[in-house]
DNA sequence: GCAAAAGTGTTAGGAGTACACCCATGC
DNA sequence: GCATGGGTGTACTCCTAACACTTTTGC
């Protein structure tokens, strides 16, 4: 490869998450306000560009860190968006992820070095955003909605485990439909996803509620 | 972004492309051969860094074109291969796709500026290969098996369409597996990836067969 | 008419869908 | 004991899987 070629020189790759949350019934997504050119001003997806010496996860999750404070969130392949001007400054190709974590439970700056501000957008309210990451964090939503149902990128939301009626409501919230609670239970289980703890939670006045936990893996189901 | 800055410096992109053919039932892959370094007289995948001035599948294409010389072949994403060294030379990020074509009806260039040899290599023979590719490839298979009953990639295999035997044995050598002919006529026929053409196709002997030809589209089954 | 390959239908088991009642708890 | 919400089973339909005979053609 001839690195002088001035076809091949300033590439760079950004590392995108989109990260979701679920609250009460409503799928959020994390936006940072930028404080600095491009797109000053406008809100975006948190990532950045990464270095030389770290890896795209290693990379994104200290963009994370960096423009949020969030450290500690697994992240999930999303896909990728490459066209040649989707950065005004140099050519970037962006390698894009998905990720969940418990609003409630987790909290992040308002400002940093590079953001003027943070705040969780319901999915249907999500303004225009800096470069492409509104075609962005459409697919990554398409993206969470295939994977909630094959791997565990929920857990975050569950990290004491879960009852079945709690996260059906995530699911509904996030595939936006709801579910008869005995087949929800028969599908959720039939896939298996997640299994039993011998555990059972109690609300007050009601029936103990058994709990739950997400396995390690899950195949994919093939069509042949 | 601090473009001056050595942590982003001397970035780039790859587009790679596996692609593959059936050839008696025997699934292979194009396998060309390096002229040049890294990784001088190794067998590769064909591809390579992308241009600032093209779009991740032009690049593509043409990368296709000047290792090969084959024009005109569609191609489908499979994956992103990103580690930080799997590059001797500098960062690349590999964005990897996946295509096929009919080795009987396309030829290739044996020698080109870049390459020293190509040929099709069954996939259970790969070689050790340059960079990553041994790790893309196997990506890259993955996603094929996939792709045949999600999209139209097999089309290029069968231009003036196919008989429902004839495409029966293209699947079973991708999938490494055997159908029933009366079970895969009705499946085929259920996941809205093929249509009747109307037509016939007589083979000496035999009862004519009924020419089918590729859906433009095909909505993947979801869970919920 | 015979060989070769294509076309088709039926049955049984498993999965998906729709739907109603019982159970454990707090008060 | 009653209100609240959690847990379970059954019948019907649809899809899946196993399996054998008939049809068309070239010679």
């Amino acid at each position: 490869m001839q690195t002088s070629n001035p076809l091949y020189k300033r590439q760079g790759i950004h590392a995108i998450a989109s990260i979701f949350t679920v609250e009460d019934g409503v799928t959020k997504v994390l936006l940072v306000k930028r404080k600095n050119v491009p797109f000053k001003d406008m809100w975006a997806l948190v990532g950045g560009a990464i270095y030389n010496n770290e890896d795209l996860l290693d990379g994104l999750k200290r963009e994370i860190f960096e423009k949020t404070g969030i450290i500690n969130i697994d992240t999930y392949f999303s896909g990728v968006f490459g066209k040649k001007d989707r950065s005004p400054v140099m050519r970037m190709v962006a390698i894009t992820y998905i990720g969940v974590i418990d609003s409630k439970k987790v909290s992040f700056l308002k400002e940093t070095l590079h953001t003027s501000n943070a705040d969780w957008v319901p999915i249907d309210k999500i303004p225009k955003l800096a470069f492409d990451h509104n075609e962005i964090v459409s697919e990554a939503l398409t993206s969470l909605r295939e994977q909630i149902v094959n791997t565990d990128i929920l857990k975050a939301l569950f990290p004491d485990g879960f009852t079945l009626p709690e996260i059906q409501k995530v699911y509904e919230s996030i595939l936006g439909k709801k579910f008869d609670r005995r087949n929800f239970r028969k599908k959720i289980l039939s896939i298996d996803l997640i299994q039993d703890t011998n555990k059972v939670r109690n609300f007050k006045g009601n029936k103990p509620a058994k709990v739950y936990k997400f396995k390690k893996s899950k195949q994919n189901k093939s069509v042949f």
